[in-house]
DNA sequence: AACTATTTATAAGA
DNA sequence: TTCTTATAAATAGTT
């Protein structure tokens, strides 16, 4: 279902089959994007057709945009669900993917972290050279990037960490039956 | 892509295409929910990480049990969607909503708050006379519970019916449908 | 719970 | 964007 490429051994990866990763081109997260959310929201209906179930699906896109799908219509079920909070089970049979969720989410951080370091001492360097400018990934957003922004955006760095933490203790709440291989995870992100 | 299965006119149908309305059996049922709620959990899964688009998506089983999954969690995204449901694209069925919706809302908010007000008094009443408790759907979680914290809990209530007709009220004007991706599929379930 | 024949979803390309 | 197509993934029926 969802497994590694094997771009790691093999010289040419399969045609047709991607890893479970951030998409990076726009253009492509945003076909993605639209075709597998279609692809959702039919899966959903036909379930709740088949099995009699309500559902609800919320989804927010690349824009932020809020997209949602539900039978007999979203709301009911989602009123139910706030009602009801306590009773609901949060899935856990899908341990290989909170795995995946973690490590992406960790990977991300980091390497952001990674640039914002570089980043900043490149800027530095131009302000006190007056050189011309290096390259990188972000160059464009860069151009006319203050300082000021750049605290910023450090600022949100911290936040999306909080975020992954926070995420990833409630995960270790929810997931009672499981083995909690994530906590010596955690202490990690905490550092 | 979802075709009739073509039983009308051909001898013998293909061995393992369904056509999409209630499964009757039982056990049938069962098995196709469990298979295909974990599908979906995945996709979801999928999508989140592809996409970085939060998601919740809420299913109730044949047995009205509830669960749910998310990311980064559940609540983060069924919160967006409350408070600013003027901005969701419903991505679904459309007509029947608007008012609808908001009566079957309302309807359950004062069934709650009905069933608040006579167990309040349910338990006034033993206080003051030490009876033996009446059941309800609640005692459960009631069992220890103080006055001042029922007290509580209709505040939360209280909360909540404002959230609700807040959000639907906004949605009543605001809402934007979007029309047609599963038009085959949907005029097959309907029948 | 595992298998497998099929159907369905979808990534890439046009 | 929409369509086509090759391929991967999901799953209905079976063991």
């Amino acid at each position: 279902m969802v497994s590694s490429n094997g771009n790691n051994t093999s010289t040419k990866s399969s045609k047709r089959k991607i890893d479970i990763k951030k998409i990076e081109q726009s253009n492509k997260l945003q076909v993605s994007f639209s075709k597998r959310k279609l692809g959702l929201f039919n899966k959903v209906t036909e379930l709740s057709i088949l099995c009699q179930a309500k559902t609800a699906m919320i989804i927010t896109s690349p824009n932020e945009k809020l997209y949602a799908c539900g039978y007999p219509n979203p709301d009911s079920v989602i009123n139910q669900f706030i009602t009801q909070e306590n009773n609901v089970v949060i899935d856990n049979e899908k341990k290989k993917q909170d795995e995946e969720i973690f490590e992406t989410l960790r990977f991300q951080y980091e390497e952001l972290q990674e640039k914002l370091k570089e980043e900043t001492n490149n800027l530095l360097k131009e302000r006190n050279k007056g050189d011309a400018c290096s390259t990188s990934w972000w160059d464009r957003s860069i151009d006319d990037m203050s300082v000021e922004s750049l605290e910023q955006f450090k600022n949100s760095l911290e936040n999306l960490k909080l975020n992954i933490v926070t995420a990833l203790e409630e995960k270790r709440v929810n997931s009672i039956y499981s083995t909690q291989p994530h906590q010596e995870r955690i202490k990690l992100l905490k550092s």
